[in-house]
DNA sequence: GTGGCACACCAAAACGTTTCCGGAAAGAAC
DNA sequence: GTTCTTTCCGGAAACGTTTTGGTGTGCCAC
């Protein structure tokens, strides 16, 4: 006999009793609950989760899913530790647990998550790396289960998303580039299956169009997220003719690529070409002429993350008045050398 | 009545049946399994894991413990994430799922892992950053949860570590620059709180005797392990009089903010100034020269991970003959450019 | 003195699974 | 024909918790 049963006897108490004292529910006495809770402290009792969960139906465990393709492995550097603390800051008042799901590269995104949610090994899940179809977030949607995405899909349904301001980000690199002379502005993103590339590209193409620029696809360099890609985008770069002026890149990383396959034909990034970058990385903190790029905070954005999942819980949702309502997350501009020159100068 | 209920109702079948059924278990005809098989699949019954938990005492998931500072959070690049796709697939072959669990950078890691398996969140762990004194370690060889430490941590009990080959490592950097003509080598490395700065640095101190230069305190830099840690230990090197002509870095990325700071002092990497860095980074595959460093596969020290903790396992020990050993992981020289030319030249 | 009410507690049921124990049926050995 | 295995299955207990319904006590109002 061990658990809440030896603490009941313990303090000759019945164990219904122990239970609500320790939940913090009411019909228990002040001074019965001081003394239950006292011997928990003192016998180092902690509640078995496997027991609550079975009786409760719910596990307090919250899931941060991480799709674990080659690519996010090598690429995604910290993002998702950078966004657990504000998770973590939030989840910790209702005394959530958080944990992070990498999905095996081998096993469909979509099973993953059936097969974790079956298995009740949490309560609610965060998505990330959204696709533009994405069968998880139907499935989910379907079977009720607590979600939040992080980054938009082109999946019907009634679901909340927060996703990174990647419009205004293209409008205000391309306000910027444009200022300084340029015209024609390349740009490196993934390809439309990734909803970030479709997007992004969408709204770099208003912005041209706002500026009276005609859009040209020639001009959208479709490369991986990552250094190499970066190196590839400049490959691609310096074989265009006329040779754009500007490049827009949607991950900061490529720069160290393209940084290099431009050295190596020549090119001065900051002088010859002008280079913006996307999101604010501590890694690219050292590029040589500094990057121009948009800067957030991963901790904020957690806590945003968390909250809006929350209010999507009914159990949860009282406590946070403002809703489920998905967001768009802005970011702020760190402006670098490397397009710190005009092009009519 | 939902459950394994529902599905015995359904065969006419009792529960238990079912049960032993779907687990493998013996004492059913196989007739009878395959029709339970069937219609699980069929009607998508999966166990209810609150409730096996509950039975068995077990949850059938492992943790993978990152400790979530700051400095980890900007610098562990994905270490991690590139872990897992081994550990994984070994777990799946056991039918165990793997969650990382991040400890709040605000929460002790004691007090962490104390909280997860009295809640009964994972089985067992595998612990990183390991301290010189861990009191993780002896809390979880005292409560008897399986776990395992990646890095030595001076802790006593007896436990299963598997640490990478920094002795090789600090051997064969110093080997090489020897060879070059270097004798005044100086090293950037964490302080001696964290484990694998006083291996390290030890490893390096042997090395130098062996070949009958004495080791100078002075040229031990102590810095973060990060870009910035770089910088300083460039700033550092270059405060020494005389400038030392090589220096082994004990994290890759270092290499950047060196890079940076020499580059600043009029020092030309790979003329002036040898380098060495520990780990391999597809980070890092862009420097300017390219860096003389170690490879080792994360995939593959994930499955010897997977493995070693499983060995210690009793229920999974018997797939593990060879049993639970501390290991030494080796890595392999990537020769670059960064330590290319001889000192004598 | 009776009814109503709030308070604090207890006893027992329930959550879904695994596992132990016993027993029926069928065959084998004598 | 009896006894002994073997094979397969059903019944029931157990895991540790939360929650529901019920109960006794004291107090107040009528």
């Amino acid at each position: 006999m061990r658990g809440i049963r030896q603490l009941a006897k313990h303090l000759d108490i019945s164990i219904g009793t122990v239970s609500r004292a320790l939940n913090g529910k009411p019909d228990v006495n002040e001074e019965t609950r001081k003394r239950v809770l006292a011997a928990a402290e003192e016998l180092g009792y902690v509640a078995n989760q496997s027991g609550r969960s079975l009786r409760q139906g719910t596990t307090n465990v919250i899931g941060l899913m991480i799709e674990s393709s080659k690519e996010t492995v090598e690429n995604s550097d910290n993002f998702f530790l950078g966004l657990t603390g504000g998770l973590q800051s939030v989840l910790a008042r209702h005394k959530l647990d958080l944990v992070m799901l990498p999905c095996p590269s081998d096993e469909d995104p979509h099973e993953y998550v059936k097969r974790m949610v079956a298995r009740r090994v949490v309560d609610a899940m965060i998505l990330s790396a959204t696709q533009r179809i994405d069968k998880r977030i139907d499935f989910l949607a379907k079977a009720k289960i607590p979600f939040i995405a992080l980054g938009r899909s082109s999946s019907g349904g009634n679901y909340t998303w927060i996703d990174l301001d990647f419009e205004g980000v293209a409008a205000c690199a391309v306000d910027r580039l444009v200022a300084k002379g340029h015209r024609r502005i390349a740009i490196a993103a993934p390809s439309n299956d990734v909803n970030l590339g479709y997007i992004f590209v969408e709204a770099y193409r208003r912005s041209l169009e706002r500026h009276g620029i005609p859009y040209d696809p020639a001009l959208v360099i479709r490369v991986k997220s990552s250094e190499q890609g970066g190196y590839q985008a400049g490959h691609e770069l310096v074989r265009l003719e006329p040779r754009p002026t500007a490049i827009i890149l949607i991950y900061e990383l490529m720069a160290i690529g393209l940084y290099r396959r431009m050295v190596e034909a020549g090119v001065v990034p900051g002088k010859d070409l002008a280079v913006i970058g996307f999101r604010e990385e501590p890694r690219a903190r050292f590029l040589q002429p500094t990057l121009t790029c948009f800067r957030m905070s991963l901790r904020d954005l957690g806590v945003e993350l968390a909250e809006t999942l929350l209010a999507t819980m009914p159990a949860y949702a009282e406590f946070y008045p403002k809703g489920a309502r998905s967001t768009i997350w802005p970011l702020e501009l760190v402006a670098g050398e490397s397009d710190a020159f005009s092009l009519d100068a």
